[in-house]
DNA sequence: TTGTAGGCGTTATCAC
DNA sequence: GTGATAACGCCTACAA
């Protein structure tokens, strides 16, 4: 019953027909014409043995591997599952399967090789910090691959999202409450997303006529979080409110402000970019910025999928983005924290 | 400079040598015996081509993918990522790659048929709920498959941890503390790991010579968790404790546990199986089993690397599990509350 | 409507 | 020490 290799010729010989007519039918030739019971047959025959074309051998004919690649740095940071999603959904959509690494468990190298030898059509790269190596190789490659929320140094090979106006949007609502002292607790330092983060805090800050408050940058975890809202805390004339890059680093901040002895929102607001079901959970549950993270998964595929080695996109994608309002924002008490 | 496609011939013409020497060379055959300057030459117009064996048709020849595949439902999950990062550790270890997808955005199907057309060479299962058909299809196909975290229903192919004893634990803790209605707020109906968990919460209670408390099943999610805690506390005599079979469930239950008007830990203890980083952070810390994920990752990867199609396999890892105390579990206040 | 034949890039088994 | 040659399983002009 359990055969390890059922192949074409053996299909053909149960079927009675050539190899060259069971691969016609199995991938459903359109310019064949054949006896509907002919096709019967090998049909029969496909489901009698289970058979199942040996990928290795088609892509040896075609140079086609119907499979993208996607490579993060980390499947614990929690935004990365909606990218995943949608590129999941868009690839599917293509007939092809997604497959997802990180550089916890193993390096890109790995991707890379899948990429170089023919084994996935295209690569997705959801932020390769310091890989910049790697990144001219891929570019020596002539091979598709894309850089997805994260402009590429040298080339033009990415999707990202408008995380500049996202900020906007969360400083409009804090200068709309009425608050004037408005902190930022920024993203890594050099990293993209963070650097766009900023200069849209720094834009707003700047419309609304305010002098730019204290920024402090801190890696998207809970402890870095924690780590600059301490700082920020510490300051003078601490503000009275923070937009915070992300919201791994606001639940750090949160408990902060907590540890401090100070209250959300009575004493501080806080909102933070990317609305996950975790916000409407934490104490008081937190404002965010919803922005369309599986959208973009999905664009990147789509890019790659009908994209040439040498062409260059660089594509700021054009989603919903809209402002979660939830109870850790309202207006400053007059007096700050401590007045 | 950007050639589409060197091939092993292109190598051996420019080092004026046969293909099957630069084969040679390139695996590092340990049978071969060569002229020093020769294998010089040959690993020379390696790198001047930038030479990279074709995956596909090495894999014809020797039916091997050198690539595992791991399966899970939803990469939101943050427990995935840690076992995740085991298994492409181990993967690497191998000199293969790992490659993760999630039925979120396209079905397991994908995934099977990498698996059935030799595309990798082995299959990982993370919780492949209500797919018992593909399960027996996958049972068919006389190839290295594997269940994780998970009983698999018909064959005995699977790793698991001790949920068990992780549930033992967290009730000994409370118990430990002077509590003695102890609820348990339950993982999904039928849910393999849930009812693992349910398990020793009932044995802990037995052994502690307590009355079973009362259960309630939730999906492992925060609204999951919320729903079901709510249900706990509106209970005649609600719990002094709960055990919770997940810790994203438990996010959940705590903002159940705020909304009633009542305080962790003096109205409520709470523990939860599963430490993540998060959990130092929430207000107040939860109280945590740790359980060593990484190492299922790593092992099931193991197996999957030196397993016969028919063999069975039913192991439970024998990994360190340990109470993580935080500020989420303390004594009963006596008479419990509203008392 | 069906069959023939060549080759995709490697590796393994010979022979020289 | 090195080279020739035959598969691996499939696709696709082209021929019949």
């Amino acid at each position: 019953m359990k055969r390890a290799r059922v192949t074409l010729a053996d299909v053909a010989a149960l079927a009675k027909v050539d190899r060259a007519v069971v691969s016609r039918v199995v991938n459903n030739d359109p310019a064949l014409s054949i006896r509907p019971e002919t096709r019967e047959r090998v049909l029969a025959a496909v489901a009698q043995l289970g058979y199942r074309p040996n990928a290795a051998a088609r892509s040896l004919r075609t140079a086609r591997a119907h499979m993208f690649g996607l490579f993060l740095p980390d499947f614990a940071n929690p935004v990365y599952a909606e990218i995943i999603k949608g590129a999941e959904a868009a690839a599917a959509g293509l007939g092809c399967v997604l497959v997802t690494g990180s550089s916890t468990g193993a390096g890109l190298g790995g991707y890379m090789d899948l990429l170089g030898q023919g084994r996935i059509d295209g690569l997705l790269l959801a932020g390769a910090e310091g890989e910049s190596e790697l990144l001219a190789q891929l570019d020596r490659m002539a091979v598709p691959w894309l850089m997805l929320n994260r402009r590429s140094p040298a080339v033009k090979r990415y999707v990202i999202l408008d995380d500049e106006r996202a900020a906007r949007l969360a400083v409009e609502h804090l200068v709309g409450l009425g608050h004037r002292r408005i902190a930022h607790l920024a993203g890594p330092e050099g990293a993209d997303t963070a650097l766009r983060r900023s200069a849209g805090w720094r834009a707003a800050m700047r419309d609304a006529g305010l002098p730019e408050g204290p920024i402090v940058a801190a890696g998207y975890t809970p402890a870095g979080g924690a780590a600059a809202m301490a700082a920020l805390l510490a300051a003078p004339e601490p503000p009275t409110a923070v937009f915070v890059a992300n919201v791994a680093s606001a639940i750090g901040a949160m408990e902060s402000v907590r540890e401090a002895g100070l209250d959300i929102p009575r004493d501080v607001s806080m909102v933070a970019v990317h609305d996950l079901d975790l916000a409407s959970y934490l104490a008081p549950p937190l404002t965010t910025v919803r922005m369309p993270l599986a959208e973009l998964g999905r664009r990147g595929v789509e890019l790659l999928g009908s994209l040439k080695p040498d062409d260059s996109v660089a594509e700021v994608l054009d989603g919903p983005i809209e402002l979660i309002a939830r109870r850790s924002t309202a207006p400053p008490v007059s007096g700050g924290p401590g007045g």
